[in-house]
DNA sequence: TAGGATGATTGGTATGACGAATAAGGCGGA
DNA sequence: TCCGCCTTATTCGTCATACCAATCATCCTA
């Protein structure tokens, strides 16, 4: 039953095989996959074979599994899409940079150069920009610049990494859509608060600037939705992985 | 046949439980895992779940599996790192943490749940432990758990993206000897009153009591050692985690 | 028409079997 | 004695089948 050149194992073709019909829309995201003894037939392997793609997929957060029911497609990889990029809620995102963040600044207070905080301002009046991509990219290299002032490799690329997450969530965007439509203006001036807190070389003055800024997005954005319908399906997504890697 | 009640499917349970023993030294870097006949009776499940198990394993870069001999330990690898930057200063690496578990364990204090509470106990009790290798773990593991208690995934996930890097860090091996042969002594008495702190629900107590632990560390570290340079290590990447790519 | 019982469908797991790749040990020849 | 080939036991790779539990659609009943 083999087919010629198998490197690998099987249940690594079928789950390629799969993940290509998710991507090119055989399989929409929300519908059900064929059962697994129909898998069997269509791929000619065992089913013990394909419950181990299954789980591939349902590892990378390609599909959710539902016990007597079926298998799910949860999201759509373009092709050509950065592999291991976990998505994850926004929410959570957004609490661990109201923490994290705001320590950011609160160090970068005491270690910030004037040069910097010049460099701050005119970001700051960039988010002026009736581009809203532009605006939104002086947002994150205002955020990140703050970070970098800490001085602090480690701090700068976790902040960073933060904000790629965000860029790769599709809930977010949704939100952020949302949050727009809804009258979210950018928020430029507490953006030049930041700056003038910075300025004081005071950390505790910093942190509680940022802490507020974050504090008022996070507040916007719970404001603009309803929670429930968009944290429930990535909440099991990474269910499966998080169950057991936290505990490595 | 062990639990019935475990929530999430069986092969995440026997995953989790090989992860452990690999984290904490059962199953050394290097070695091979008992085959997969044996792993069915350790773990009371059948061979198609503890293939499922492996697989998992084998997907997140843990293990190699190689046809006819065994399933070989890996290093661990780093979640969804970015390349890179894999090696970075150990006194950043700490004031990291300074700044962000602190606000992690203050956010823990108020989403705690007394089961953990418990489990922190336990684990700060295990510090005692005579084997430096196991008072090791229990460190990292008590920190994230704390971590895990905020019940946010991200916060979670970035701490623990710490700990690894401190793991990859050779620099921060040899800095840690060196406070070892210092006479630097396992902190369980620093755990305890982290404990006490997020017993009391306050997240200020609590942030406080971590802020105080970590800058100690930070403290003994900078006393017992000068800063100095030395050769890096090669980390290795795993050959999974690229066939595993290539599915998705 | 509404609601509950019932059976079909689906995933979850177990058991046993056979093939293929590997590694270890024994046997024979030099 | 030493080296190399070959046999053999072990291990992963896959398959086929079976049974349970959860879910879902259907029909029957009140």
């Amino acid at each position: 039953m083999t087919n010629k050149a198998d490197q690998g194992r099987l249940y690594e073709r079928v789950a390629r095989e799969l993940a290509a019909r998710i991507a090119d829309g055989t399989y929409p995201v929300g519908r059900r996959l064929p059962s697994e003894r129909e898998l069997t037939q269509i791929h000619g392997v065992s089913r013990p074979t394909v419950r181990e793609a299954i789980i591939a997929l349902e590892l990378d957060g390609l599909v959710e599994v539902r016990t007597g029911s079926g298998v799910y497609v949860l999201l759509r990889v373009p092709p050509g899409g950065k592999a291991g990029a976990t998505d994850v809620g926004p929410f959570e995102l957004l609490e661990a940079r109201h923490a994290f963040e705001s320590e950011a600044c609160a160090l970068a207070a005491s270690r910030i150069t004037e040069e910097t905080l010049g460099e701050l301002d005119q970001l700051a009046a960039e988010m002026n920009s009736a581009d809203v991509a532009m605006a939104e990219d002086a947002d994150r290299r205002f955020h990140l610049l703050i970070a970098v002032a800490t001085q602090n490799s480690v701090m700068a690329s976790t902040v960073e990494e933060l904000w790629d997450a965000r860029a790769r969530s599709p809930q977010y965007k949704l939100l952020s859509a949302k949050a727009h439509a809804a009258g979210v203006a950018p928020r430029i001036d507490e953006h030049r608060e930041i700056v003038a807190a910075l300025r004081t070389r005071k950390p505790e003055v910093a942190r509680r600037a940022m802490r507020q800024h974050l504090g008022r997005v996070l507040a916007s954005l719970l404001a603009a939705t309803e929670v429930q319908e968009i944290e429930r399906a990535r909440a099991k997504v990474a269910a499966a992985r998080q169950r057991y890697a936290s505990v490595v």
